[in-house]
DNA sequence: CCAATTTACTGACTTGCGTTCATTATATTA
DNA sequence: TAATATAATGAACGCAAGTCAGTAAATTGG
């Protein structure tokens, strides 16, 4: 009888409904200002039952957070899958993690948040698991495209795939985690357009592992 | 009368003296789990003591923050001081950031913080000001040692001191905030060592910006 | 169709912590 | 030494995360 399969998509989607509340409080009122209340009241059920559903308020943060991953990952994908030129391939990696900051500032802050903060979430947690296995395959691309880059001679040779990876990801991510707060300052203080840093960010970036 | 000076110097003392005490605790059990009672018990003062000295748990925090930022100001200025070299210099500013991220860790932490964090301490606090004032005169100190190496014909004429000077300090900062949190992983998944990465960060960052 | 039982949900409560305030102790001054 | 200013405190407040005992609704077996 298929009682228990409706019942798991039931509950599945309650979750959901949860998790869609949850992120608009969020992102309207900012994480830390959301109380678990707002999420209840938005999601039409008490703040108790939130509780059936998931551990904690990090936790339905983390589930936010898996669903920014899978948009970043699905847009580097449409973004750079027909380009078969490995410097504009690489140039349109970084360009696509520069529009999801853009068009989804709260993904990106969720994401900043999970990359670095110690989280009290249980290891068993279907989050952490997923969050780990997800950022692997994803540096593997960078890797892949890094080492073929290397292979047409685009990239210099001495340079080791899995380190600049890596470094290229950090360095990303963490430059669009800085640059929205200084802005502001750069542009009145130093007369900078966000364009202007941006054109020279590529610029530094590409031709640090070009061959001279 | 010196009574006046006297009292403004206990005053200014005690308020080190929560400084201190905050430190300990904070650096100790992470600034989130540190509460203003064992901040309190640390300084032998009771909790609302606290405040007469500062507005908030995070005014404090500011205090430490400032402390960290004088640290790492006078740690750049020794080590790139006698170096004539500019290439060597530049390489110098980078190393001691990261120095201080590996021996002041919590410092480092603090320093990220007011960087990135919306902050709720008002416009008038010292504490925002001296921020704002030290973090562009040290901006300054980049884009000279940028244009000087541009004269030099070390670096490419075609880029922008200002941008480059923002560019490579935010990059840095976001870098070595990501960077502790993803070492052991790496190390685990793709045997790849933190020295590893640095030299290749170097490599990758003085080569962005030299003349091909 | 109805009682028994499992499942879904809730309102009231607990706990922890930042912050405030009425009050007390201590030092200064005239 | 009394009046006043300053420094410090214990108790209380407010708010928000998380818990729990109890209720309503759905499901199942007879």
């Amino acid at each position: 009888m298929g009682v228990a399969e409706r019942k798991e998509r039931e509950k599945e989607q309650r979750r959901q409904e949860i998790i869609a509340a949850a992120e608009k409080v969020f992102f309207k009122q900012g994480v830390d200002n959301a109380t678990m209340d707002d999420v209840a009241e938005q999601a039409e059920l008490s703040k108790s039952t939130l509780y059936l559903y998931f551990s904690s308020k990090e936790e339905i943060y983390a589930a936010i957070y898996l669903k920014g991953q899978e948009t970043l990952f699905k847009m580097i994908d449409k973004a750079t899958d027909k380009i078969s030129d490995t410097r504009e391939k690489i140039a349109s990696y970084i360009s696509t993690v520069i529009s999801f900051q853009k068009k989804y500032p709260d993904y990106f802050e969720a994401f900043f948040y999970f990359l670095t903060k110690e989280v009290n979430i249980s290891e068993e947690s279907c989050y952490v698991q997923q969050h780990r296995k997800s950022g692997q395959e994803f540096l593997k691309g960078w890797v892949k495209l890094i080492q073929k880059g290397k292979k047409e001679g685009l990239i210099r040779g001495n340079l080791n795939e899995i380190p600049v990876a890596v470094i290229l990801w950090m360095q990303l991510i963490g430059f669009l985690k800085i640059f929205p707060k200084l802005k502001k300052p750069l542009k009145k203080d130093f007369d900078v357009t966000e364009d202007q840093i941006l054109s020279e960010y590529f610029e530094l970036i590409l031709s640090g592992m070009s061959r001279k």
